[in-house]
DNA sequence: CGTGCCAGGTGCCAT
DNA sequence: ATGGCACTTGGCACG
Protein backbone atom coordinates (compact mmCIF):
# COMPACT_ATOMS: atom_id res chain seq x y z
CA UNK A 1 0.00 0.00 0.00
CA UNK A 2 1.00 3.60 -0.11
CA UNK A 3 -0.03 7.04 0.16
CA UNK A 4 -2.94 8.72 -1.51
CA UNK A 5 -5.52 6.20 -0.91
CA UNK A 6 -4.23 4.30 -4.45
CA UNK A 7 -3.77 0.66 -3.96
CA UNK A 8 -0.12 -0.59 -4.99
CA UNK A 9 -0.17 -4.30 -5.33
CA UNK A 10 -2.99 -4.43 -3.51
CA UNK A 11 -5.34 -8.01 -3.87
CA UNK A 12 -8.26 -8.53 -2.35
CA UNK A 13 -10.13 -11.59 -4.36
CA UNK A 14 -13.33 -13.03 -2.79
CA UNK A 15 -13.77 -17.19 -2.99
CA UNK A 16 -10.32 -17.64 -5.26
CA UNK A 17 -9.83 -20.95 -6.90
CA UNK A 18 -7.44 -23.26 -5.03
CA UNK A 19 -5.14 -22.81 -8.07
CA UNK A 20 -5.03 -19.05 -7.92
CA UNK A 21 -4.96 -18.67 -4.22
CA UNK A 22 -1.66 -21.09 -4.76
CA UNK A 23 -0.46 -18.01 -7.68
CA UNK A 24 -1.78 -15.25 -5.67
CA UNK A 25 0.08 -17.15 -2.38
CA UNK A 26 3.63 -17.97 -4.16
CA UNK A 27 3.73 -14.19 -5.56
CA UNK A 28 2.97 -12.86 -2.03
CA UNK A 29 5.67 -14.57 0.03
CA UNK A 30 8.01 -13.92 -3.20
CA UNK A 31 7.33 -10.43 -2.33
CA UNK A 32 7.16 -10.20 1.61
CA UNK A 33 3.83 -9.08 1.69
CA UNK A 34 1.59 -9.08 4.90
CA UNK A 35 -1.74 -11.78 3.58
CA UNK A 36 -4.74 -12.56 4.86
CA UNK A 37 -6.70 -15.69 3.84
CA UNK A 38 -9.82 -16.84 5.17
CA UNK A 39 -10.58 -20.65 4.80
CA UNK A 40 -11.58 -24.19 5.37
CA UNK A 41 -8.72 -26.15 6.23
CA UNK A 42 -7.19 -29.01 8.74
CA UNK A 43 -3.92 -27.96 10.97
CA UNK A 44 -0.91 -30.44 11.59
CA UNK A 45 1.82 -28.90 14.36
CA UNK A 46 4.67 -31.10 15.23
CA UNK A 47 7.98 -29.25 16.66
CA UNK A 48 8.30 -28.76 20.97
CA UNK A 49 4.93 -30.40 20.83
CA UNK A 50 2.60 -32.18 18.10
CA UNK A 51 -1.32 -30.83 17.48
CA UNK A 52 -3.92 -31.96 15.28
CA UNK A 53 -6.96 -29.35 14.62
CA UNK A 54 -9.74 -31.06 12.19
CA UNK A 55 -11.32 -28.96 9.57
CA UNK A 56 -13.05 -25.38 9.92
CA UNK A 57 -12.98 -22.20 8.93
CA UNK A 58 -10.16 -20.17 9.75
CA UNK A 59 -8.74 -16.68 9.72
CA UNK A 60 -4.75 -16.82 8.70
CA UNK A 61 -2.09 -13.85 8.68
CA UNK A 62 1.11 -14.50 7.16
CA UNK A 63 3.55 -11.63 7.58
CA UNK A 64 6.51 -10.30 5.58
CA UNK A 65 8.86 -11.07 8.54
CA UNK A 66 7.90 -14.77 7.92
CA UNK A 67 5.08 -15.34 10.64
CA UNK A 68 2.22 -17.17 10.64
CA UNK A 69 -0.72 -17.24 12.63
CA UNK A 70 -4.39 -19.65 12.52
CA UNK A 71 -7.39 -17.33 14.40
CA UNK A 72 -10.34 -19.63 15.26
CA UNK A 73 -13.49 -17.94 15.63
CA UNK A 74 -13.06 -17.29 19.44
CA UNK A 75 -10.45 -16.43 21.53
CA UNK A 76 -7.49 -13.85 21.51
CA UNK A 77 -4.93 -16.23 20.95
CA UNK A 78 -4.08 -17.97 17.72
CA UNK A 79 -5.00 -21.96 17.93
CA UNK A 80 -1.42 -22.34 15.84
CA UNK A 81 1.59 -20.53 14.77
CA UNK A 82 5.20 -20.00 13.59
CA UNK A 83 7.19 -17.27 15.20
CA UNK A 84 8.55 -14.73 12.30
CA UNK A 85 11.41 -16.24 9.60
CA UNK A 86 10.13 -19.35 9.03
CA UNK A 87 10.11 -20.90 5.02
CA UNK A 88 7.10 -21.40 3.95
CA UNK A 89 5.85 -24.00 0.73
CA UNK A 90 3.00 -24.10 -0.83
CA UNK A 91 1.38 -26.86 -3.36
CA UNK A 92 -1.65 -28.63 -4.38
CA UNK A 93 -2.13 -32.00 -4.31
CA UNK A 94 -5.22 -34.19 -3.92
CA UNK A 95 -7.37 -31.05 -4.18
CA UNK A 96 -6.18 -29.43 -1.50
CA UNK A 97 -4.60 -26.53 -0.91
CA UNK A 98 -0.81 -26.74 1.31
CA UNK A 99 0.61 -24.44 2.84
CA UNK A 100 3.77 -25.57 5.08
CA UNK A 101 5.77 -23.16 7.19
CA UNK A 102 9.15 -24.67 8.16
CA UNK A 103 11.56 -23.13 10.78
CA UNK A 104 14.91 -24.20 12.42
CA UNK A 105 15.79 -24.33 15.76
CA UNK A 106 13.84 -25.23 16.99
CA UNK A 107 13.02 -27.25 13.99
CA UNK A 108 9.29 -27.35 13.77
CA UNK A 109 6.49 -27.42 11.12
CA UNK A 110 3.00 -25.89 10.61
CA UNK A 111 1.00 -27.60 7.86
CA UNK A 112 -2.33 -26.44 6.71
CA UNK A 113 -4.57 -27.57 3.80
CA UNK A 114 -7.55 -26.06 2.70
CA UNK A 115 -10.23 -27.26 0.48
CA UNK A 116 -12.11 -23.69 0.18
CA UNK A 117 -10.60 -20.39 0.02
CA UNK A 118 -12.93 -17.47 1.57
CA UNK A 119 -11.10 -15.19 0.69
CA UNK A 120 -7.61 -13.71 0.01
CA UNK A 121 -5.47 -10.34 0.59
CA UNK A 122 -2.68 -9.18 0.35
CA UNK A 123 -0.61 -5.92 0.37
CA UNK A 124 2.25 -3.93 1.97
CA UNK A 125 1.42 -2.10 5.04
CA UNK A 126 3.33 1.25 5.07
CA UNK A 127 3.53 1.80 9.27
CA UNK A 128 6.80 3.48 10.54
CA UNK A 129 5.27 4.71 13.89
CA UNK A 130 6.77 4.52 16.83
CA UNK A 131 5.19 2.62 19.55
CA UNK A 132 5.75 4.10 22.61
CA UNK A 133 4.52 2.40 26.19
CA UNK A 134 3.92 4.26 29.10
CA UNK A 135 3.13 5.89 31.84
CA UNK A 136 3.54 9.83 32.77
CA UNK A 137 7.01 11.13 33.88
CA UNK A 138 4.61 12.90 36.45
CA UNK A 139 2.90 9.50 37.19
CA UNK A 140 5.85 7.94 38.42
CA UNK A 141 7.54 10.26 39.99
CA UNK A 142 4.12 10.30 42.19
CA UNK A 143 4.39 6.74 42.74
CA UNK A 144 8.16 6.75 43.63
CA UNK A 145 6.66 9.68 46.46
CA UNK A 146 4.14 7.53 47.73
CA UNK A 147 6.29 4.12 48.09
CA UNK A 148 9.97 4.67 47.01
CA UNK A 149 10.38 1.21 48.26
CA UNK A 150 9.38 0.45 44.69
CA UNK A 151 13.01 1.22 43.58
CA UNK A 152 14.61 -0.09 46.44
CA UNK A 153 14.08 -1.22 50.41
CA UNK A 154 15.24 1.05 52.34
CA UNK A 155 14.75 4.06 50.21
CA UNK A 156 13.20 7.51 51.88
CA UNK A 157 12.06 10.38 50.32
CA UNK A 158 13.45 13.80 51.16
CA UNK A 159 12.70 16.47 48.28
CA UNK A 160 11.42 16.35 45.56
CA UNK A 161 11.91 18.61 42.24
CA UNK A 162 14.89 20.02 44.08
CA UNK A 163 15.90 22.63 41.89
CA UNK A 164 19.96 22.34 41.51
CA UNK A 165 22.05 24.05 39.11
CA UNK A 166 21.63 21.98 35.93
CA UNK A 167 17.57 21.83 36.48
CA UNK A 168 15.17 20.08 38.50
CA UNK A 169 15.81 16.77 40.21
CA UNK A 170 13.07 14.63 40.12
CA UNK A 171 13.53 12.24 42.95
CA UNK A 172 15.89 13.24 46.04
CA UNK A 173 15.95 10.73 48.90
CA UNK A 174 18.11 8.55 51.06
CA UNK A 175 19.16 4.95 51.35
CA UNK A 176 19.37 2.48 53.96
CA UNK A 177 22.83 3.47 54.47
CA UNK A 178 21.90 6.60 55.04
CA UNK A 179 23.70 8.06 51.34
CA UNK A 180 22.09 10.58 49.10
CA UNK A 181 20.23 9.12 46.26
CA UNK A 182 19.80 11.15 42.83
CA UNK A 183 16.52 9.50 40.68
CA UNK A 184 15.95 10.49 37.26
CA UNK A 185 13.05 9.38 35.68
CA UNK A 186 12.24 8.29 32.29
CA UNK A 187 8.84 7.07 31.41
CA UNK A 188 9.95 4.94 28.30
CA UNK A 189 13.53 3.62 27.32
CA UNK A 190 16.31 5.66 28.86
CA UNK A 191 19.52 6.39 26.60
CA UNK A 192 22.60 8.19 26.75
CA UNK A 193 20.97 11.64 27.49
CA UNK A 194 19.23 10.61 30.92
CA UNK A 195 22.60 8.86 31.57
CA UNK A 196 24.44 12.36 31.19
CA UNK A 197 21.59 14.58 32.82
CA UNK A 198 21.59 12.33 35.77
CA UNK A 199 25.36 12.42 35.80
CA UNK A 200 25.13 16.48 36.18
CA UNK A 201 22.62 16.21 39.03
CA UNK A 202 25.15 14.16 40.78
CA UNK A 203 27.92 16.43 40.20
CA UNK A 204 25.99 19.41 40.96
CA UNK A 205 24.94 17.81 44.66
CA UNK A 206 28.27 16.13 45.21
CA UNK A 207 29.71 20.04 44.92
CA UNK A 208 27.48 21.47 47.04
CA UNK A 209 26.91 19.16 49.84
CA UNK A 210 30.55 17.01 49.49
CA UNK A 211 28.66 13.75 50.43
CA UNK A 212 29.02 10.42 48.67
CA UNK A 213 26.14 10.72 46.70
CA UNK A 214 24.43 7.75 44.31
CA UNK A 215 22.96 8.49 41.09
CA UNK A 216 20.12 6.18 40.08
CA UNK A 217 18.52 5.77 36.80
CA UNK A 218 14.51 4.33 37.07
CA UNK A 219 12.73 3.65 33.76
CA UNK A 220 11.17 0.59 32.27
CA UNK A 221 14.25 -0.44 30.41
CA UNK A 222 17.69 1.12 29.55
CA UNK A 223 18.85 1.18 25.46
CA UNK A 224 20.86 -0.96 24.39
CA UNK A 225 24.65 0.09 24.61
CA UNK A 226 23.59 2.58 27.52
CA UNK A 227 25.06 0.42 30.05
CA UNK A 228 28.15 0.84 29.48
CA UNK A 229 28.38 4.70 29.84
CA UNK A 230 25.99 4.03 32.68
CA UNK A 231 28.84 1.94 34.67
CA UNK A 232 31.56 4.35 33.60
CA UNK A 233 29.99 7.60 35.24
CA UNK A 234 29.57 5.26 37.99
CA UNK A 235 25.81 5.37 38.29
CA UNK A 236 23.13 2.50 38.58
CA UNK A 237 19.69 1.33 36.67
CA UNK A 238 16.40 0.28 38.22
CA UNK A 239 14.08 -0.81 36.08
CA UNK A 240 10.62 0.65 36.87
CA UNK A 241 7.58 -0.49 34.99
CA UNK A 242 4.55 1.47 34.41
CA UNK A 243 2.82 -1.35 35.71
CA UNK A 244 4.45 -1.16 38.72
CA UNK A 245 3.92 1.94 39.27
CA UNK A 246 -0.39 1.67 38.60
CA UNK A 247 -0.06 -0.55 41.18
CA UNK A 248 1.13 1.61 43.95
CA UNK A 249 -1.02 4.78 42.42
CA UNK A 250 -3.98 2.42 42.72
CA UNK A 251 -3.71 1.38 46.08
CA UNK A 252 -2.40 4.51 47.53
CA UNK A 253 -5.50 5.41 46.03
CA UNK A 254 -6.98 9.06 45.52
CA UNK A 255 -5.41 10.60 48.66
CA UNK A 256 -2.93 13.81 47.38
CA UNK A 257 0.82 13.60 46.97
CA UNK A 258 0.89 16.27 49.63
CA UNK A 259 0.07 13.64 51.93
CA UNK A 260 2.98 11.66 51.78
CA UNK A 261 5.69 14.27 51.80
CA UNK B 1 -20.42 -18.92 6.75
CA UNK B 2 -21.66 -21.83 5.71
CA UNK B 3 -21.44 -25.38 3.56
CA UNK B 4 -21.09 -25.53 -0.13
CA UNK B 5 -19.13 -22.89 -0.74
CA UNK B 6 -21.37 -20.33 -0.53
CA UNK B 7 -21.76 -16.89 1.10
CA UNK B 8 -24.18 -16.30 4.01
CA UNK B 9 -23.97 -13.26 5.75
CA UNK B 10 -19.99 -12.96 3.76
CA UNK B 11 -19.10 -9.21 3.49
CA UNK B 12 -15.80 -8.19 1.60
CA UNK B 13 -14.88 -4.82 0.67
CA UNK B 14 -12.31 -2.76 -1.20
CA UNK B 15 -11.59 0.77 0.03
CA UNK B 16 -15.59 1.32 1.52
CA UNK B 17 -15.56 4.91 2.72
CA UNK B 18 -15.57 5.56 6.33
CA UNK B 19 -19.35 5.95 6.77
CA UNK B 20 -20.32 2.63 4.88
CA UNK B 21 -17.15 0.95 7.23
CA UNK B 22 -18.97 2.33 10.39
CA UNK B 23 -22.51 1.11 9.32
CA UNK B 24 -20.62 -2.59 8.34
CA UNK B 25 -19.22 -2.97 11.32
CA UNK B 26 -21.84 -2.26 13.67
CA UNK B 27 -23.81 -4.67 11.93
CA UNK B 28 -21.00 -7.00 12.64
CA UNK B 29 -20.26 -6.43 16.13
CA UNK B 30 -24.60 -6.74 16.63
CA UNK B 31 -24.19 -10.31 14.81
CA UNK B 32 -20.82 -11.18 16.56
CA UNK B 33 -19.04 -11.78 13.31
CA UNK B 34 -15.40 -12.08 12.74
CA UNK B 35 -14.38 -8.93 11.27
CA UNK B 36 -10.78 -8.17 9.51
CA UNK B 37 -10.27 -4.37 9.00
CA UNK B 38 -7.25 -3.53 6.89
CA UNK B 39 -6.63 0.50 7.27
CA UNK B 40 -4.67 3.53 7.63
CA UNK B 41 -5.00 4.54 12.00
CA UNK B 42 -3.79 6.12 14.87
CA UNK B 43 -4.33 4.03 18.41
CA UNK B 44 -4.63 4.55 22.01
CA UNK B 45 -4.50 1.90 25.18
CA UNK B 46 -5.30 2.99 28.47
CA UNK B 47 -5.54 0.50 31.64
CA UNK B 48 -3.09 -1.33 33.50
CA UNK B 49 -0.28 0.75 31.50
CA UNK B 50 -0.90 3.00 28.60
CA UNK B 51 0.38 3.11 24.93
CA UNK B 52 0.29 5.45 21.95
CA UNK B 53 1.15 3.94 18.22
CA UNK B 54 1.03 6.73 15.41
CA UNK B 55 -0.43 6.36 12.44
CA UNK B 56 0.32 3.46 10.02
CA UNK B 57 -1.50 0.81 7.74
CA UNK B 58 -2.53 -2.13 10.20
CA UNK B 59 -4.71 -5.20 10.38
CA UNK B 60 -7.70 -5.07 13.09
CA UNK B 61 -9.17 -8.67 13.78
CA UNK B 62 -12.30 -8.56 15.93
CA UNK B 63 -13.88 -11.85 16.61
CA UNK B 64 -17.39 -12.74 17.76
CA UNK B 65 -16.66 -13.01 21.46
CA UNK B 66 -15.20 -9.93 22.04
CA UNK B 67 -11.56 -9.87 21.19
CA UNK B 68 -10.15 -7.31 19.36
CA UNK B 69 -5.61 -7.15 18.03
CA UNK B 70 -3.99 -4.81 15.90
CA UNK B 71 -1.16 -6.29 13.74
CA UNK B 72 1.54 -4.42 12.68
CA UNK B 73 3.39 -5.95 9.32
CA UNK B 74 5.52 -7.47 11.43
CA UNK B 75 5.81 -9.60 14.53
CA UNK B 76 4.23 -12.60 15.31
CA UNK B 77 2.13 -10.59 18.30
CA UNK B 78 -0.58 -7.95 17.54
CA UNK B 79 0.61 -4.43 18.87
CA UNK B 80 -1.91 -4.03 20.63
CA UNK B 81 -5.10 -5.91 21.46
CA UNK B 82 -8.50 -6.59 24.26
CA UNK B 83 -9.14 -10.24 25.33
CA UNK B 84 -13.04 -11.34 24.92
CA UNK B 85 -15.91 -9.41 26.29
CA UNK B 86 -15.28 -6.24 25.95
CA UNK B 87 -17.70 -3.90 24.58
CA UNK B 88 -17.35 -1.86 21.64
CA UNK B 89 -17.99 1.26 20.46
CA UNK B 90 -18.33 2.58 17.27
CA UNK B 91 -18.56 6.66 16.34
CA UNK B 92 -17.26 9.40 13.51
CA UNK B 93 -16.23 12.53 14.50
CA UNK B 94 -14.32 15.24 12.79
CA UNK B 95 -13.79 12.54 9.74
CA UNK B 96 -12.58 9.69 11.52
CA UNK B 97 -13.62 6.12 12.24
CA UNK B 98 -13.32 5.43 16.10
CA UNK B 99 -12.85 2.36 16.94
CA UNK B 100 -13.51 2.10 20.97
CA UNK B 101 -12.67 -1.53 23.27
CA UNK B 102 -13.46 -1.43 26.52
CA UNK B 103 -13.22 -3.86 29.40
CA UNK B 104 -14.05 -3.47 33.14
CA UNK B 105 -11.87 -5.51 35.36
CA UNK B 106 -9.31 -4.50 34.94
CA UNK B 107 -10.92 -1.29 33.62
CA UNK B 108 -8.97 -0.46 30.41
CA UNK B 109 -9.78 0.98 26.73
CA UNK B 110 -8.30 0.54 23.02
CA UNK B 111 -8.69 3.53 20.80
CA UNK B 112 -8.47 3.49 17.22
CA UNK B 113 -9.23 5.98 14.58
CA UNK B 114 -9.12 5.63 10.75
CA UNK B 115 -8.65 8.28 8.21
CA UNK B 116 -8.67 5.58 5.42
CA UNK B 117 -10.21 1.91 5.54
CA UNK B 118 -8.26 -0.69 3.03
CA UNK B 119 -10.40 -3.12 2.99
CA UNK B 120 -13.84 -4.41 4.60
CA UNK B 121 -14.42 -8.60 5.57
CA UNK B 122 -16.68 -10.00 8.11
CA UNK B 123 -18.41 -13.89 8.07
CA UNK B 124 -18.94 -16.13 10.97
CA UNK B 125 -16.82 -18.97 10.90
CA UNK B 126 -17.92 -22.52 10.67
CA UNK B 127 -15.70 -24.34 12.91
CA UNK B 128 -16.36 -27.02 15.30
CA UNK B 129 -13.21 -28.73 15.50
CA UNK B 130 -11.43 -29.90 18.54
CA UNK B 131 -7.95 -28.95 19.49
CA UNK B 132 -5.54 -31.55 20.54
CA UNK B 133 -1.83 -31.10 21.88
CA UNK B 134 0.02 -33.89 22.16
CA UNK B 135 2.59 -34.67 25.42
CA UNK B 136 1.44 -32.13 27.46
CA UNK B 137 2.69 -31.87 31.24
CA UNK B 138 -1.02 -32.99 32.25
CA UNK B 139 -0.37 -36.18 29.87
CA UNK B 140 3.22 -36.84 31.22
CA UNK B 141 1.69 -37.13 35.17
CA UNK B 142 -0.84 -39.27 33.95
CA UNK B 143 1.85 -41.47 31.90
CA UNK B 144 3.43 -41.41 35.26
CA UNK B 145 0.53 -42.36 37.42
CA UNK B 146 -0.60 -45.24 35.04
CA UNK B 147 3.16 -47.01 35.42
CA UNK B 148 5.60 -45.05 37.83
CA UNK B 149 8.31 -47.88 36.75
CA UNK B 150 9.18 -45.49 33.72
CA UNK B 151 11.12 -43.37 35.86
CA UNK B 152 12.24 -46.05 38.31
CA UNK B 153 11.97 -49.68 39.11
CA UNK B 154 10.10 -49.94 42.03
CA UNK B 155 8.48 -46.85 42.21
CA UNK B 156 4.86 -46.63 43.91
CA UNK B 157 1.87 -43.63 43.28
CA UNK B 158 0.86 -42.36 47.15
CA UNK B 159 -0.44 -39.50 45.57
CA UNK B 160 -0.45 -36.49 43.28
CA UNK B 161 -1.23 -33.21 42.86
CA UNK B 162 -0.65 -33.17 46.52
CA UNK B 163 -1.13 -29.43 47.96
CA UNK B 164 1.80 -28.64 50.01
CA UNK B 165 2.80 -24.97 51.05
CA UNK B 166 4.54 -23.81 48.55
CA UNK B 167 1.90 -25.53 45.73
CA UNK B 168 1.42 -28.42 44.27
CA UNK B 169 3.44 -31.61 43.88
CA UNK B 170 3.19 -33.13 40.19
CA UNK B 171 3.73 -37.50 41.73
CA UNK B 172 3.76 -38.30 45.27
CA UNK B 173 5.24 -41.95 45.66
CA UNK B 174 7.56 -44.24 47.24
CA UNK B 175 10.29 -46.05 46.00
CA UNK B 176 11.69 -49.95 46.13
CA UNK B 177 13.46 -48.71 49.72
CA UNK B 178 10.20 -47.32 50.94
CA UNK B 179 11.46 -43.87 51.00
CA UNK B 180 9.33 -40.94 49.96
CA UNK B 181 9.44 -39.57 46.66
CA UNK B 182 8.62 -36.28 45.50
CA UNK B 183 8.45 -35.94 41.61
CA UNK B 184 8.52 -32.39 39.88
CA UNK B 185 7.80 -33.16 36.10
CA UNK B 186 8.61 -30.46 33.10
CA UNK B 187 7.46 -31.28 29.46
CA UNK B 188 10.33 -30.22 28.28
CA UNK B 189 14.30 -29.18 28.73
CA UNK B 190 14.09 -28.38 32.81
CA UNK B 191 16.25 -25.41 34.09
CA UNK B 192 17.20 -23.70 37.89
CA UNK B 193 13.31 -22.53 37.93
CA UNK B 194 12.40 -26.06 38.08
CA UNK B 195 15.47 -27.17 40.62
CA UNK B 196 14.25 -24.58 42.96
CA UNK B 197 10.74 -25.31 42.76
CA UNK B 198 11.74 -29.14 43.79
CA UNK B 199 13.54 -28.30 46.65
CA UNK B 200 10.39 -26.36 48.47
CA UNK B 201 8.50 -29.13 47.85
CA UNK B 202 11.29 -31.06 48.89
CA UNK B 203 11.83 -28.83 52.01
CA UNK B 204 8.32 -28.82 53.06
CA UNK B 205 7.51 -32.38 52.75
CA UNK B 206 10.36 -33.19 55.03
CA UNK B 207 9.05 -30.57 57.59
CA UNK B 208 6.01 -32.14 57.83
CA UNK B 209 7.02 -35.72 57.96
CA UNK B 210 10.05 -35.44 59.53
CA UNK B 211 11.15 -38.92 57.03
CA UNK B 212 13.78 -38.74 54.20
CA UNK B 213 12.27 -37.13 51.13
CA UNK B 214 13.98 -38.15 47.82
CA UNK B 215 13.65 -35.08 45.00
CA UNK B 216 13.34 -36.31 41.80
CA UNK B 217 13.04 -34.20 38.46
CA UNK B 218 11.71 -35.42 35.20
CA UNK B 219 12.39 -33.98 32.13
CA UNK B 220 12.86 -34.60 28.42
CA UNK B 221 16.42 -33.32 29.28
CA UNK B 222 18.47 -30.98 31.33
CA UNK B 223 19.52 -27.43 30.57
CA UNK B 224 23.09 -27.14 30.53
CA UNK B 225 24.20 -25.64 33.80
CA UNK B 226 21.49 -26.45 35.80
CA UNK B 227 23.22 -29.84 36.57
CA UNK B 228 25.72 -28.59 39.83
CA UNK B 229 22.36 -26.73 41.82
CA UNK B 230 20.30 -30.33 41.33
CA UNK B 231 24.17 -31.86 43.02
CA UNK B 232 24.14 -29.09 45.33
CA UNK B 233 20.44 -29.34 46.51
CA UNK B 234 20.48 -33.23 46.93
CA UNK B 235 17.93 -33.81 44.13
CA UNK B 236 18.40 -36.03 41.48
CA UNK B 237 17.64 -36.15 37.56
CA UNK B 238 15.39 -38.86 35.51
CA UNK B 239 15.24 -38.44 32.00
CA UNK B 240 11.33 -38.62 30.59
CA UNK B 241 10.60 -38.06 26.99
CA UNK B 242 7.45 -36.97 25.50
CA UNK B 243 7.49 -40.66 23.25
CA UNK B 244 7.90 -43.15 26.49
CA UNK B 245 5.12 -40.96 27.94
CA UNK B 246 3.05 -41.59 24.45
CA UNK B 247 3.73 -45.09 24.86
CA UNK B 248 2.69 -45.68 28.06
CA UNK B 249 -0.66 -43.70 27.44
CA UNK B 250 -1.37 -45.55 24.28
CA UNK B 251 -0.80 -49.25 25.76
CA UNK B 252 -2.94 -48.44 28.83
CA UNK B 253 -5.17 -47.03 26.26
CA UNK B 254 -8.66 -45.48 26.95
CA UNK B 255 -8.92 -46.93 30.74
CA UNK B 256 -9.69 -43.67 32.88
CA UNK B 257 -6.72 -42.44 35.29
CA UNK B 258 -8.92 -43.26 38.17
CA UNK B 259 -8.38 -46.63 37.58
CA UNK B 260 -4.70 -46.69 38.22
CA UNK B 261 -4.85 -44.51 41.87
C1' DC C 1 24.51 -18.78 19.91
C1' DG C 2 22.32 -20.06 24.73
C1' DT C 3 20.44 -18.22 29.32
C1' DG C 4 17.74 -15.42 32.13
C1' DC C 5 13.91 -12.46 32.98
C1' DC C 6 9.66 -9.62 31.94
C1' DA C 7 4.91 -9.28 30.01
C1' DG C 8 -0.85 -4.63 29.40
C1' DG C 9 1.62 -11.60 29.36
C1' DT C 10 -2.82 -15.31 28.36
C1' DG C 11 -5.16 -19.39 29.65
C1' DC C 12 -6.61 -23.06 32.75
C1' DC C 13 -8.08 -24.76 36.90
C1' DA C 14 -7.98 -24.74 41.79
C1' DT C 15 -9.84 -22.89 46.43
C1' DA D 1 -12.70 -13.17 42.72
C1' DT D 2 -7.74 -14.84 43.82
C1' DG D 3 -3.77 -17.89 43.47
C1' DG D 4 -0.63 -21.05 41.45
C1' DC D 5 1.44 -22.34 37.20
C1' DA D 6 2.09 -23.96 32.30
C1' DC D 7 2.77 -22.00 27.65
C1' DT D 8 4.83 -24.51 20.73
C1' DT D 9 4.89 -18.95 25.81
C1' DG D 10 7.22 -14.46 22.72
C1' DG D 11 10.33 -10.80 23.33
C1' DC D 12 14.61 -8.43 24.70
C1' DA D 13 19.01 -7.78 26.74
C1' DC D 14 23.15 -9.82 28.02
C1' DG D 15 27.55 -13.16 28.36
Amino acid sequence: MNVGGQSLEFILVKFPSLELSESLLRNSLKRREFVTVAGNCECRYTGRASSHLGWGERLILIKGDGSIQVHRPKGYEPVNWQPPQCNFYVHRSGGLLFIEAHRRRPRESLTLNFDRIIFYSSFKPVDNAEFNLYVSEEQMRDALIRDPSILEDGLELVDFERKVEPGFIDFYGRDADGRLVIVELKRSQAGKEAILQLKRYVDAVLKITGQNVRGVLAAPRLKSGAQGLLVELGLEFRRLTPRKCAEVLKKSGTRKISEFI
